[in-house]
DNA sequence: CATAACTAACTATCTGGTTAGTTAATAGGC
DNA sequence: GCCTATTAACTAACCAGATAGTTAGTTATG
């Protein structure tokens, strides 16, 4: 039984434009990765939300993994790229510090499944990103473990593990944002926070928190049992 | 065709204990759940982990979601039961917030898999949690804001919002355990962080992190442009 | 010997990926 | 301007393998 065409059916007009339909997919299964993770995501519900058939998904990516690396490669190429200005701009340390933060906090917010995609690969253990997606995220921590050090050997911040910083910032920052769903749903069921945090009073928290953390002890202050060895 | 069961074979000697086979299937689903997330996670790969046969899943465990559903319950019905102890105790607003960090980063580490099953969770938007978890999360948090409450009245601790101020020792302290096995996996392909800094290193530094954001610009010091608002 | 504990084998459904074939757009000859 | 050959863009239908869950039947144990 030789496999015929349905009739013509004619709709509206079909755009016809493959960049078009290669980005609604692309938009499409960041927001599917990101609610669902990489194994709750179905190629099919992708393609159906981009109201694209599923075979074009695999005429634009080779398959499910690699559209997700596409879209995982597009957050770090990007914040990559903003570090790599932000290394050349001036200022202290503390000013750097803050201007790292404020990065990873736009980015955060410019790709709103950013956060929730990234909290999931890492406790997938990065199994899904590719050599070059590590090289980016090397670019990232590198331009940070600067600042740190420039800051260190100014004699303005405490020693430290650029690891451990980075996680301190990305940590509250990508679970308040990643959360924002969720908190929502709580709302409805207990009253636990007032309205809710506007992201300018979280960045600026992330803030405090850093700088509080790499000075403690250090211009005076209480706070100081910490922070040591 | 009957369906005949296989001959005896005969093996060692099985032990024959429910608890025990119970004990081993909860164990291993912690693992792969943590491993892979609720979809990634496959019931076979949790029968075979735990040497035993698929079925007893089943038998113990009225399907995959509730098996899901029964480590998730452990983790916080563990944590709100020490948080609920934690309140009786007496001491500074300080030491209490420690000792809230404490018990945090103490149960992180007692359940390897807590750590990395939250992060999914918090990403997933808690869409497997039950009415049960929702309670103990709210009694965990509600520690919390008693705590940071008592400290602002007492003048010491700026006004925050509770959910923040958790996200931001829950964030840095479980992405950095979460990420264990990645760090290995990063290290090898190129020298980020020295050794791997202990976990009571972590712990203080979100402590010093957590006190440095609430007391900012309090007792004197510098890092005050955060904090207001 | 009753039954709780256990198992091999099965099934229905789902899902990533393919394929054979259709259609719109564009280039180029007239 | 019009016709036509070419092909990029697109689609419906299909398939093989995986996977959650079931079942009929077996066996150790109190």
């Amino acid at each position: 039984m030789p496999r015929v065409a349905a009739v013509p059916v004619r709709t509206k007009k079909k755009t016809r434009d493959a960049d078009v339909s290669r980005a609604r997919v692309f938009e499409a299964a960041a927001e599917e990765f990101a609610a669902r993770g990489f194994d709750g995501a179905k190629v099919d519900r992708i393609a159906e939300r981009a109201g694209v058939n599923k075979a074009m998904l695999y005429y634009h990516y080779t398959d499910k993994a690699a559209l997700y690396r596409a879209v995982v490669g597009d957050m770090f190429a990007s914040t990559a790229a903003e570090m790599a200005a932000l290394r050349e701009t001036g200022g202290s340390p503390e000013v750097k510090l803050a201007a790292f933060i404020d990065v990873i906090a736009r980015e955060g917010q410019l790709r709103p499944h950013f956060p929730a995609m990234w909290l999931r690969e890492l406790a997938d253990g990065g199994q899904h990103l590719g050599e070059r997606n590590f090289g980016d995220i090397f670019g990232i921590v590198s331009t940070l473990a600067a600042i740190l050090k420039e800051g260190e050997a100014a004699g303005r911040f405490h020693a430290s593990t650029p690891f451990m910083v980075q996680m301190g910032i990305v940590g509250p920052l990508f679970m308040f944002l990643a959360t924002a769903p969720m908190r929502k749903r709580l709302m409805t069921k207990m009253p636990i926070a007032p309205p809710d945090v506007p992201p300018a009073t979280l960045v600026a928290y992330v803030k405090s928190m850093t700088i509080g953390a790499l000075t403690a002890g250090r211009t005076s202050s209480s706070a100081s049992k910490a922070g040591k060895r």
